[in-house]
DNA sequence: CTTCATGCAAAACATTTGCAGCTGG
DNA sequence: CCAGCTGCAAATGTTTTGCATGAAG
């Protein structure tokens, strides 16, 4: 990945090689609020604002994949950056990352159909974890999520 | 969709009706920005927060189907008030709803996978029109979408 | 050295909320 | 009549931008 940033002549900061550290080692897919608060614990001055600017810049390198949600909270995967599926638990949020094979078959079906040129995708499955299917009963996480909701991505 | 709001004894106002009006009629799937520009028409005083109000209602009310985007810019169908594929063009912002039944084997291969109960789904495929195939050389509409991303609702 | 990045503060936007006055039923 | 709406203005929360300082190469 800092091989990518070399090649197109961009400078290495401290700064970005930590988010670089967050965004490769995070198994998960993390917002930017928590690649700062990650970040900011070994780097102190570390801006929002600079969180912003370098994992912008990463989306336009395709080096992480941007997944916005409707209530403008965005989190980033930084081992997969191209079109996948995901699974996401509206209780815990937990995302997960498929196989899915079946995928490219719709993708070719749709173009059959609608005659578009189909160059990616974004598609979300909403449901319960296994984990948070057992606890139905229990408080559920509160989500900042304006209006009732169900934490899915508006369209 | 007016028997909806008397059954639930919801006041049905001018402006209510208006707005109903629009999201019944287009077959395209409007804006906030739209839908009040279009109301206003008509209806000169008509506020923005009215028409987020109503549509957030409508909402809840399962009449319509909010598809959010990364750049915090939404969509409104309220045709299909159910979760359904998107295709979107990445160009001219046309979304089109495909029929598209390979879905369900979808989502049922990835309960099996992952063990989620899967209740709702969210699936967009962005390319281009066929119009827009065809004038590719041309200039493309500016969007707002904020860094230089190519219009995809972000994850 | 020169160019580019950082970080602060301010701006930009879409959306939400508070509230006084209006109005549908 | 009166609970529920409207519309204005102000508040919110996230992301972006301007700019002076600082550091990478």
């Amino acid at each position: 990945m800092l091989a990518s940033l070399r090649r197109r002549k961009i400078r290495i900061t401290p700064q970005r090689l930590a988010i670089l550290r967050v965004l490769a080692a995070s198994k998960g897919h993390p917002a930017v609020e928590q690649i700062h608060q990650q970040v900011a614990r070994t780097f102190p001055t570390m801006s929002l604002a600079t969180v912003y600017k370098t994992v912008s810049l990463l989306k336009q390198l395709g080096e992480v994949l941007e997944l916005g949600f409707a209530d403008a909270s965005s989190r980033y995967d930084g081992n997969r950056p191209y079109p996948h599926p995901h699974v996401i638990c509206t209780r815990c949020r937990k995302i997960l990352d498929p196989d899915l094979a079946a995928l490219e078959t719709l993708a070719r079906e749709i173009a059959a159909e609608t005659g578009f040129r189909i160059e990616a995708h974004r598609v979300d499955f909403f449901g319960l974890c296994p984990e948070c299917s057992r606890r139905e009963g229990e408080p559920a996480l509160q989500m900042k999520d304006r209006r009732g909701g169900d934490g899915r991505p508006g369209p």
